[in-house]
DNA sequence: GCCCAAACTTGACCCAGATCAAAGTCGTGC
DNA sequence: GCACGACTTTGATCTGGGTCAAGTTTGGGC
């Protein structure tokens, strides 16, 4: 999980190798990237890119979460995208991206100038394919969030967080009791289109209802997954029995 | 503009050919794309394709607009995406889309079946690049949209919808003075996260304000563009002198 | 171990937009 | 040309979540 600057990772030994946009690759693409690689950390909170800035590298976060966020000049912010290990940041063909990305956690980057990447996804075509295959994923997923954002009460919206959490968390299909939420009060706010008031309101009324119960401000535990999942207003089996 | 099932056209005479999932192709590769090519239309309010069933095919939209939309199960629906021409409709390598999609006017698509699409894609760079290319743009309208649903107030919402189209309308940088609205007041509700009645409110207001008029149910006039902009709530610039 | 700033919770009140209800308008088919 | 249904507008009222304002908890630094 700790992967310094110095360090000189293998991509044969990276955690995200079958995952981010090098899932494709054969070994010999690989060592065509290894070439033009570095890493990066950032601490948490730290920015990474500020909107508009020129882009002059792509990058996959290796460890940690980031989150993409638009602003308006008076000062209310969405997020628009949370960035976790194998996720992709950066716009081939374009030098400049229209959201801030800012570190939650500390976080490393595997790093490309851009230039050469995106020669290599001129040449190599594993590589614009697992692009595409993850753009489309992530439009699907900023789908579901518009259909949070445009029509789902509070409550639901903070279940619906809650339970994308859990199915994120589990590992290889078993339950993790303890589930770290890496975001604030706030921040949650910003990715959920309410105001930290009412995250904070909703969450103790979750927590009365005894369907979930906090280890502390960061980790949680589901009680009730079932009445979790029901809160979420979503179809409750992902609409195969409908 | 009018492209029936019966002709058989040409790519090379094709409205979108430099626009949709095929602009890259060299006159080889379209040939192959041609060999499997096929046209269907729907009329206006027919459905295209419904959410979950099984997808055995992939379309460009040649001509007319559709809709994807979410549903909740009591009714709630959200419009998730705008289908313009040389818009792509299908999920490689997934047999199923997670929503509906509903033609708004009529509509001409040009359909691939699958199986084949998909071993083009693998085997001709261009495509799997255009489309990573397409997908990544509607990623960032995705974004843009959910700052809108997020965080825009109504008036905001509504005039961020009419500046849409009227960018959308412009051709070639000239402006259009009358514009059509391809949605009914219900369906636009749909897209913003409002209701009808509020849609109607607002646009009532933005009348009385003399910032646009109609010159009948579906085709309206700007009368004050820079007003319209500033509606929004979004820099008036696009950030170039923040 | 104690202090302090940051993060969080809770309460009181308010308002933008939803909901409920009733007219008004338009275009299409007969 | 007129009747009907689909769409739209406008009004009255209600309410979920925002805003403003205290307090409370917490954990990291000294």
């Amino acid at each position: 999980m700790n992967i310094s600057l110095h360090e000189r990772i293998q991509c044969s030994e990276c955690p995200i190798r079958h995952r981010a946009v090098c899932a494709r690759c054969d070994d010999d693409e690989i060592s065509e990237l290894e070439k033009i690689k570095g890493y990066k950390t950032f601490k948490a909170g730290e920015p990474i890119h500020w909107r508009g800035d020129s882009l002059t590298t792509v990058s996959s976060v290796v460890a940690g979460v980031a989150t993409l966020t638009k602003s308006m000049e008076d000062g209310r912010t969405q997020v628009v995208g949370l960035l976790l290990p194998s996720d992709f940041i950066g716009r081939p063909g374009r030098n400049a991206i229209e959201f801030d990305v800012t570190a939650v956690t500390d976080v490393t980057l595997c790093r490309f100038d851009r230039a050469p990447f995106e020669k290599l996804l001129f040449e190599v075509p594993h590589i614009s394919q697992r692009l595409m295959e993850m753009a489309l994923d992530e439009l699907d997923a900023a789908r579901d969030w518009m259909l949070l954002l445009g029509r789902k009460t509070a409550r639901e919206k903070i279940a619906s967080f809650l339970y994308m959490l859990v199915r994120r968390s589990k590992v290889e299909g078993k339950d993790i009791p303890q589930i770290s939420l890496p975001l604030t009060r706030d921040e949650m706010a910003n990715f959920l289109g309410l105001t930290l008031e009412t995250v904070s309101r909703q969450l103790s009324i979750l927590k009365k209802e005894e369907i979930i119960t906090f280890v502390d401000r960061r980790n949680f535990v589901v009680l009730d997954a079932m009445a979790l999942n029901e809160a979420t207003g979503d179809d409750s089996d992902g609409g195969l029995y409908d």
